[in-house]
DNA sequence: ATTTGATTGACAGTATACTGACAATATGAC
DNA sequence: GTCATATTGTCAGTATACTGTCAATCAAAT
């Protein structure tokens, strides 16, 4: 027999795990972006900082797949981290089409000194929750994300996407 | 004594609730749009339909806080919906400032046809954890995106937000 | 060596998000 | 009735996101 049609309600809205994602996303940059107005960085740009920390030299595509963001947006984000002299790029002496990504000094400096107000912004995040659900939501949270990983548009490419990049860096 | 600094690691940025929170919406939106590719509509366009079919009349304003999402970008949302001929906008007679949304015969038939593939977005989400991490995730998520309401740039405003309407609509 | 195919960074186009401002309009105080 | 204040829709500006395309370049096959 047909399955019954699903009921037209802004229940089910506020219910379906999609909504409550984008919500939840929402309030996440709100709150980083309030930490953090002092250093006038964003969640992305912040994020993009410390791959380039732990990685220096690496390029715009091998970024794009550490951090999972798109590799078209990741574009005018390293021109805003560029023109805010937070990083430099340098042309691949190895390959004419590769621009290579490192931190200046000064963006070095502000990665250190964000750490508290990041720090801040995550556990406020998580703050309305009993302590024992924070860490239950944390520990699906990281499971779904790493188990729908595939179905993402970029997914992440940790470590092994560093794989083919030269020995030097 | 002082806090030792906190270490800059990309395992930190993978481990940050707000870098989740982040990936699993581009997870969300990735599966809705797969699953509902026929129907051109986007997960926002889709919301801002539920909520015109369940408050037939509402106006721009009301509507952003009964989604919770900003104000000016639903204008263009709206905007999008208009040209598709999915709503209709008429002039409020009581109030000069104000247009009421409609959805049209359009509008109303995606909206009952869309409605399984959206269920089967929702579903798909999910779908790698187990059934009983399902509930207890989406229970979680939904207890903290109530509590952290107003933290959102655009809290939730559900039915409270209709009481000042026209109790003609 | 030349051709084929893949990769890189860039760009154009669309769609959320948020900030701050604005004119038109409505409302309340007086 | 008038003035101060608030609200509505709109717009300009910035910042993600994603799609698709492109020239330059590289790598691999032959």
């Amino acid at each position: 027999m047909p399955s019954k049609p699903t009921p037209i309600t802004m229940d089910a809205v506020y219910a379906a795990p999609g909504y409550l994602f984008r919500r939840m996303q929402q309030i996440a940059v709100a709150l980083f972006v309030e930490e953090c107005r002092a250093f006038d960085l964003t969640p992305v740009q912040y994020a993009a900082l410390v791959a380039i920390h732990t990685h220096p030299g690496i390029d715009a595509t091998r970024l794009s797949a550490v951090i999972a963001f798109d590799r078209s947006t990741l574009g005018s984000v390293i021109e805003r981290l560029e023109t805010k002299k937070l990083i430099d790029r340098k042309p691949s002496p190895e390959d004419k089409r590769v621009k290579l990504l490192y931190l200046t000094r000064a963006g070095a400096a502000i990665l250190r000194d964000i750490m508290p107000s990041v720090e801040k912004a995550q556990v406020r995040m998580l703050q309305p929750l009993k302590p024992a659900d924070r860490k239950v939501l944390l520990a699906l949270l990281t499971q779904l994300v790493d188990l729908n990983n595939e179905s993402s548009r970029v997914p992440l490419r940790a470590e092994d996407a560093l794989e083919h990049m030269g020995r030097t860096g």
